[in-house]
RNA sequence: GGAGGCGUGGUGUAGUGGCCUAACAUGCAGCCCUGUCAAGGCUGAGAUCGCGGGUUCGAAUCCCGUCGCUUCCGCCA
């Protein structure tokens, strides 16, 4: 911005300079610059004052020799003011110069500081990195968003909604608003809800996701679609999920799962590839299929920055003189395990943590076996089992999950989700705490042949894994309803470093195919019309095959800051309780609001009333 | 709904039954200081240890309850 030496012009702005773009090319001139005070250094004679913006930190020199005016309001003015500075761009003494700041060459000597604004000191360190309690930081989040950290957070994320909508663009991509007044469709997650005052007792519906309306817009023609779409579900929070979150939102006509899937793989390549200071690990993306990841990860989103996968050794154990392992075969479950690296000497309080960790996951019990280099180059176990398994057994276990001298195997019996979630959980766990995670790449991959159907338990019906509009695989359509835990989706996941970034799938554009799915799903030909009469009735006036995914923009920018919670790359969060702390939301209305809207309040009785 | 962690001057921490009349750093206020950049020096103010109850001769510390924050499980078509 300054290599021409031209200072940086605003339209429409009376003209100064910001706080990062002096250089040694403009000493001489006379500049005025406008920002907060970060840290003033007082020499008695002397003030030093680093005035900061979103560019860049100065440093200012009020000299009383130069301008007994200027410094004697620098006397006055503390961290967090607001000035205005017109000075003259000088070199700094030989020897004075900062190599660490930008602008480090160069000072503005002050002929006059204004005071625009005075600040009460702030209740936290803006000037610094250091942790602070997280309420403080909602509660002020206008000054925690000054701080260095929020800053480059927010300006990444600006320039990766930037980078997608110039890529999609230059695909013939255009991007389309839909509205957030929508109709509530109470299954998946739950709806957050608005009153309406001109019909009472109706209500809209703010989205989970703009997934019917893009298919519409498919329908209508548009062809190739996007939204950096704000998405609403009232659920709990986790550390990357939020009761309102970002998603870029796309859909395309005429493609199948491999063009969805090479044109979102072209994005977050060249994404990565020009915004994250990470190298990714494998490119073309690996995929794995969703029954091959849980059987090697046991997780629908590996993290692939590391190994220890898991092994199966259901056959080999078949037959043991250990009951555990031979029961549950009997029963039709499975045994497998992982061998986690250099921790066969493990003591024995750790190994009671991490089997009461495999509890808190699901699992009944954790065999573990350490595996010892004996005299003669053979493996000695070292496990309280280590009596009721051959030597055979355990060489073949080892061998299978590539267990060596010095390593400990984890095994879990179990049905195999239980056994899979499990030693999927422990894996990620021991990998982290063990230091196995390979931090210097970021690992993609795709899960393919997902899951149509979901057992509910709850509800003693067949789900939609991914949701209903999610067409089957053309080679399971005919056990979707013979063998409904058996059939594959069109839909495809994409993972990042362990993280899901987004799911997709082609849909159903053919009204008979949907309808039958509803029906699969226990629905009546009323409850059909009623939830679904619109998008089935624009099926029946010549719907494209269409397809898309919805990679979540929030968890991307997380992971390329470097950050561990979706907080720190949204401006104005909300917090655990889905409370925003700044503006105190939600709130109670007045009764004339809720009259106006026909609402009258049922509240629960306060705790021990 | 459930489980774990945390809660001590403005901020970040230490203190785990008596040495606590609560420490350290930083911030804040005042004074000194003309080349600092986390400036430095001196002085000072600032905490009913989240809240309530209990055990004890004695509680920041132990117990019970409660509130707040957070992480995870459930939940998230």
């Amino acid at each position: 911005m300054t290599d021409s030496g031209e200072i940086h012009e605003r339209a429409g702005q009376r003209r100064y300079s910001t706080c990062g773009e002096l250089r040694p090319e403009h000493i001489g001139r006379t500049v005025t610059l406008k920002g907060w005070v970060n840290r003033r250094r007082d020499h008695g004679g002397l003030i030093f004052l680093d005035l900061r913006d979103r560019y860049g930190i100065t440093q200012v020199v009020a000299n009383p020799q130069h301008s007994p005016e200027s410094h004697r309001v620098a006397e006055t003015v503390r961290n967090e003011y607001v000035l205005s500075v017109t000075g003259t761009v000088t070199a700094r003494p030989a020897g004075t110069e900062n190599p660490a700041m930008a602008t480090g060459a160069i000072e503005v000597q002050a002929e006059q500081i204004e005071v625009l604004n005075p600040a009460k000191t702030p209740p936290f360190y803006i000037n610094e990195d250091t942790e602070v309690d997280e309420t403080l930081r909602l509660e002020f989040r206008y000054l925690d968003l000054r701080r260095e950290r929020m800053q480059r957070n927010l300006i990444l994320r600006h320039r990766v909604v930037k980078f997608i909508r110039d890529y999609l663009d230059a695909r013939d991509f255009i991007e389309i608003e839909t509205p957030h007044l929508v109709k509530s469709t109470p299954e998946g997650a739950r709806d957050y809800v608005v009153p309406s005052r001109i019909h009472p007792g109706h209500f809209y519906a703010l989205p989970q996701s703009p997934q019917q309306l893009k298919q519409l817009l498919m329908v209508a023609g548009m062809d190739r679609y996007y939204q950096i779409a704000r998405c609403f579900r009232d659920e709990d929070q986790r550390a990357d999920r939020q009761p309102e979150f970002t998603q870029l939102d796309l859909e395309m006509s005429f493609v199948d799962t491999e063009d969805v899937m090479a044109l979102t793989e072209g994005l977050f390549t060249a994404l990565f590839e020009k915004l994250a200071s990470k190298p990714i690990l494998q490119k073309p993306f690996p995929r794995l299929t969703y029954a091959e990841a849980m059987l090697r990860y046991g997780s629908d989103k590996p993290d692939l920055r590391f190994g220890m996968e898991i092994g199966d050794v259901t056959d080999i154990v078949a037959q043991s003189a250990f009951g555990v392992f031979a029961n549950t075969v009997q029963s039709g479950g499975v045994v497998r395990g992982i061998a986690v690296p250099g921790q066969a000497d493990i003591s024995r309080s750790q190994v009671d943590q991490v089997t009461e960790q495999a509890r808190t996951f699901g699992a009944k019990g954790l065999v573990w076996i350490g595996l010892q280099a004996g005299d003669g180059g053979e493996l000695t176990p070292r496990s309280p089992v280590a009596k009721f398994l051959s030597p055979d057994e355990i060489a073949g276990m080892a061998e299978r999950l590539g267990a060596g001298p010095g390593d400990l195997m984890l095994l879990v019996a179990d049905q195999a989700p239980v056994a899979a979630n499990v030693l999927g959980r422990l894996r990620v766990s021991l990998g982290h705490a063990l230091g196995l995670v390979n931090t210097g790449v970021h690992a993609f991959c795709w899960i393919t042949e997902m899951p149509f159907f979901e057992w509910d338990e709850e509800h003693r019906r067949w789900e939609a894994a991914h949701h209903p509009f999610t067409s089957p695989m053309d080679e399971d359509l005919d056990i979707l309803e013979s063998d409904p835990g058996r059939a594959r989706a069109k839909a495809y996941d994409i993972v990042l470093d362990g993280y899901e970034l987004g799911s997709g799938s082609i849909r159903i554009h053919r009204r008979d195919v949907q309808n039958k799915i509803f029906e699969l799903m226990g629905y009546d030909d009323a409850e059909i019309e009623r939830r679904f009469g619109h998008l089935l009735r624009a099926f029946e006036y010549g719907a494209p095959p269409h397809g898309g995914i919805a990679p979540g923009i929030d968890r991307v920018v997380m992971i390329l800051a470097g950050e561990e919670n979706i907080r720190e790359v949204i401006a104005f969060p909300k917090n655990q309780s889905a409370q925003d702390l700044m503006l105190g939301a939600p709130s109670p209305i007045d009764q004339a609001q809720l009259d106006e809207l026909h609402i009258a309040l049922k509240l629960p009785k306060p705790a021990g009333a």
